[in-house]
RNA sequence: GGAGUGGUACUCAAGAGGCUGAAGAGGCGCCCCUGCUAAGGGUGUAGACCGGGAAUACUGGUGCGAGGGUUCAAAUCCCUCCCACUCCGCCA
């Protein structure tokens, strides 16, 4: 969300954003939210001068009373039940307006950064450099999840049965693999100086919709039966609602943390979970870092974090490339946003791993999170997210880089404490 | 899950229908005292949110866990929910 006095008082920059976004002109919704804006607080100067009339005639009746003068405070009394009655309309209409100017400042983008490409979808998004070659190997890589059934790593059949589509059992190798690389990411972000955390997996009802639309929430949340809890889609939910209508010290800034989760998602919408293998799915985990920071450093926190994704994968000898997402690619509340995509040496293209993004302080604006400066002002947070690493789709970029022609995967040197030192795993069945 | 207690500003805490933006204290600012420290005395100040306003001037409203209700008037009375603590039960 932008600050509305954005719209009134530049109006221009608003509507240059607007087009750089959608390339088409929605811009009639300004002149709309002008309007509803200007009568809204009307209505609330109106309603403001009614309630002041109110307290003091109620003073008033209250001071007859001590003074035993019972009839001129009853005629007070009717005269402040009429103010109430006008008072009424007067507030029920504010509350309508007041709604239906929220929704339409909600779909009101966050002002894009300057440098961002134009473009209208994820096809314009611009690559922008690549880190490590994209070698095709002179052998064929199997499909991920026949590599992991060859460790006799996967058992998706079984989680048919016992959970349904979208689930896996992980097992052997495979599992601890999937544990390694997440213990690593971990102690990787530890090492960068973020602040380890593990939230809450579920979360009222309240905290979902202060962090994410309505359509959000009915196309990824599950709800438990019979309670007020929803299971959480991402560490970032938890990890945000903490901070939600929270006043924080100068001093407490930046705060840079890692969070740990599962991820549970219904996947409802665009692509389902109609896909063999685990890259899509109604579970996994994930390792992100949220960093909340003053406005004059998000810019240099965006680069550190974005950084941080290409060297992991890096010290995993994993191929990824940096793409910009272009204009019409953002999210509304993001100010700038790229993936980092891992290299897949069988589909000989890029898919994404991690998504790192910058949302200024829309988000905080939304939840009210606000720092208070030592000089004594106050202004909003800018937040931070981005992926450390998600398995078990990250393992599909894992072992297919890894991958070597006799079936076995290798372990790189940075993630070999985590998986008893091995350098190698080898497949029990081909 | 049962039984009880409680939720008031940055923190602690008083208030039990109108005189309460809300006593008091800590904190914070200034001054004083005392070899240093620990501490003491005096004095002042703020507070969250939304408006009007050029305004850090002035000013109106909201706000006492959340949401409803009663009333001319609610931190205060009633209902629902949430949270914390103590005891019991259950459990890794």
């Amino acid at each position: 969300m932008i600050d509305i006095n954005l719209i009134r008082n530049n109006r221009t920059l608003v509507e240059e954003n607007l087009k750089k976004k959608y390339q088409e002109s929605k811009l009639p919704i300004l002149d709309e939210i002008i309007e509803i804006d200007k009568k809204v607080r009307q209505l609330k100067l109106d309603g403001d001068n009614f309630r002041q009339i109110r307290n003091t005639t109620s003073d008033e009746i209250g001071k007859l009373y001590k003074e035993k003068k019972i009839d001129e405070a009853n005629n007070k009394k009717e005269e402040v039940k009429k103010i109430n009655e006008k008072l009424l309309e007067i507030e029920k209409e504010e509350e309508q307006l007041s709604l239906k100017l929220k929704e339409k400042m909600m779909i009101i983008p966050n002002i894009i950064a300057d440098d961002v490409p134009i473009g209208k979808d994820d096809s314009e998004n611009i690559e922008e450099a690549k880190f490590g070659d994209p070698i095709v190997p002179n052998y064929e890589i199997p499909y991920h999840s026949d590599i992991m059934e060859s460790f006799s790593g996967l058992d998706k059949d079984a989680a048919g049965r016992v959970s349904g589509n979208g689930f896996y059992y992980l097992m052997g190798d495979i599992a601890r693999l999937h544990s390694a690389v997440l213990a690593y990411a971990r102690d990787f972000m530890i090492d960068k100086g973020f602040t380890y955390c593990i939230p809450p997996y579920m979360i009222h009802s309240e905290a979902v919709d202060g962090v994410m639309s309505f359509q959000e929430k009915e196309n990824m949340m599950y709800k438990i039966e019979g309670e007020d809890l929803y299971l959480i889609g991402t560490s970032e939910h938890s990890m945000i609602a903490k901070f939600k209508d929270q006043i924080l010290k100068e001093s407490d800034l930046p705060i840079t943390m890692t969070s740990y989760s599962p991820c549970f998602r219904k996947e409802v919408g665009a692509h389902g979970i109609e896909e063999r293998g685990v890259y899509r799915i109604h579970q996994f985990e994930k390792q992100e870092m949220v960093v909340l920071c003053k406005k004059e450093d998000s810019d240099e926190w965006y680069n550190k974090m974005w950084n941080y994704s290409v060297e992991l994968f890096r010290t995993l000898d994993i191929p990824v490339r940096k793409l910009i997402c272009c204009s019409g690619d953002l999210a509304d509340l993001k100010y700038r946003s790229c993936d980092i995509e891992a290299w897949s040496p069988r589909q000989k293209k890029y898919f994404e791993v991690c998504s790192c993004s910058n949302l200024t302080d829309a988000q905080a604006r939304r939840l009210a999170i606000r720092v208070k400066l030592e000089n004594g002002e106050k202004e909003f947070v800018h937040t931070l997210n981005n992926t450390v690493i998600a398995p078990p789709r990250m393992l599909i970029a894992f072992l297919e880089n890894n991958y070597n022609e006799d079936g076995s995967v290798n372990i790189p040197k940075a993630l070999q404490p985590y998986m008893g030192g091995k350098e190698k795993i080898i497949p029990n069945k081909r």
